[in-house]
DNA sequence: TTGTAGGCGTTATCAG
DNA sequence: CTGATAACGCCTACAA
């Protein structure tokens, strides 16, 4: 059974001062003997040694935690991030609190409030808003904070961001290659995120003058928006793209979805692409490209420059680009 | 700006001890004067009001704050468990602090001496293995530990899983009938994990008297070990189940690559069945059954559980079963 | 080397 | 109704 600082005292017959002493590492400061430090280092390897941290907390105004605020744990790339993250903050001693807004600015608002009351020394936010952005920007006052994933601007705090422009090119100049002569289409969800923002930015870069009669868009990101989205491009076209680029994971699974209720299957001949990669992706038998995001670039961003911040250096600030991979899997051609 | 209670005192004249009777509800029962409590909660409705979380927590020995521990969030089952837990936690008032073993011994212990020393209420854990299951009971002492997932046995404490050994009955039987003669393999991942060991047990108390040999086992339960087992298949049949099961998600991942690689497509006449439910499964053409777990019946059972703990009544105890949803997408067939 | 005292902000108790 | 005061456990000076 793990020992508190007293039982350590009176079972080596020394002064609660002696332990803590050595076990805060300032043993040679205090000239503590040799032979002391080693009974004492002795018996917490064995017993082990329970600090109270809500105590220690306290007095030094840390708490050696940090928040993350995320729309969804249930979307991949965050729950990936999450993960990434809350090791990375692990192996520096911060034991991170997630919360998960389902994109509701009252949630958000309320889980920040939450989050400080309780004392974290930091805060990584995916916010939903810039009005939300801004309302945490007040709030934290003088804990750190970094913003992720999208830039509504107007900030002059830290925010790592993957480079959603760049990758939207790319995608699109290799889409439109394999498409030939065929109108290359763009399923985006809510334009009026950053992150969806900058893919459609990237998009018409390539694209040129007056692509927007191939741009479909709904106000959201879910699942129901990207069935929403085919189903009006059927209406106009009574068949399917030959080519067509996917906002998001979920308004694919949407667009799929509608393409399958129409043919009874996924016509393999669709050029499907998509931002952020997953595994189910090879269910397909498309040729399908997606623009992974790389999580642990954004895992050790975020990081430092919470480190940083919470250093007491300068106060976060900059944007960080990180470059996403594209990865494609050719069309499974059915011999049957 | 927000107000400590001290500020609140000076501004408005009133000693600190009053305006923490009204904050904390006891406004009554102290029989302050109505004007006195409306000039502070006008005060605070303004200003708003900061408590120290910490100091509050090193009196009253309590954090509100829970711990939940999962294998991997990037898992979508616990990631979205986890989701609906916070949620759930929330709005009971508590946080959730989360944290990721990789299915790891060492971080699994690790991450719950954590997790206590910062003084959670109670703590929800998937655990990996009988010892670490015993290592926490042993741990957490007076606080309440909710067990999720697995049920290693040898416990009396109270512990959340889905029906899996009905779930995996169901499964076989449905797919029987659809599969026809043929036989319907399982590719089991780590037969160790109870909730694989209850699918398996599932399969075998339908299949009857000897499917061994329709059984393949790996000793783990990821992607790798799915691929594995499609290729031992392979090497030993030289061509594709008619219909099979999987234990899991990443092992259906895994055993789908294969035979993208061995024939260029995932032919669609083969029947697939799979444990966890997932949007994505429709991208693929085949028959697809999947057992969808109820995540929101679990953050349910395994908060009530918690909070029957926390509130000192039963110590928490008693095996919760969840029973699991089936869901069939039909074959797809292209017609070209 | 060791002991002691003050204070972190809250709650609970007791005395006005 | 209101004010004062003792814990909660830890850290840090300072004294011995």
């Amino acid at each position: 059974m793990v020992k508190t600082v007293e039982q350590i005292a009176t079972a080596l017959h020394l002064s609660i001062t002696t332990i803590r002493l050595v076990l805060n590492g300032k043993a040679e400061q205090y000239r503590i003997s040799a032979k002391t430090q080693e009974r004492i280092h002795n018996y917490v390897a064995e017993f082990g040694y329970k600090v109270n941290h809500t105590a220690r907390s306290l007095k030094l105004n840390k708490t050696d935690t940090l928040g993350l605020i995320v729309p969804r744990l249930s979307n991949l790339f965050f729950s990936t991030l999450a993960e990434k993250l809350e090791i990375r903050c692990r192996d520096a001693g911060y034991q991170l609190m997630i919360g998960c807004t389902y994109s509701d600015a009252r949630h958000e608002n309320k889980l920040v409030e939450a989050l400080l009351q309780r004392n974290v020394d930091g805060l990584f936010v995916v916010p939903s808003s810039l009005q939300s952005q801004n309302h945490h920007a007040k709030l934290v006052e003088r804990r750190p904070l970094v913003l992720l994933d999208r830039d509504f601007g107007e900030t002059g705090v830290a925010l790592v961001v993957s480079d959603n422009c760049q990758g939207a090119e790319q995608l699109t100049r290799v889409m439109m290659a394999a498409n030939g002569s065929a109108p290359l289409y763009f399923l985006a969800g809510d334009t009026e995120q950053p992150a969806i923002k900058m893919r459609l930015q990237g998009y018409r870069r390539v694209m040129g003058e007056n692509p927007g009669q191939w741009i479909l868009e709904a106000g959201h990101n879910r699942q129901e928006d990207g069935s929403l989205m085919m189903r009006q491009f059927f209406q106009r076209h009574h068949r399917a793209p030959q080519g067509f680029i996917a906002s998001s994971l979920p308004i694919l699974e949407g667009a799929l979805s509608v393409l399958r209720e129409q043919y009874g299957y996924i016509p393999a001949e669709i050029n499907i692409g998509t931002f952020d990669e997953h595994a189910m992706l090879g269910f397909l038998s498309n040729n399908v490209w997606s623009m992974r995001q790389n999580e642990d670039a954004w895992a050790e961003h975020a990081f430092t420059a919470m480190q940083t911040a919470l250093s007491g250096e300068a106060p976060p600030s900059g944007k960080v680009m990180i470059p996403m991979t594209m990865i494609h899997r050719q069309r499974a051609f059915a011999g049957e």
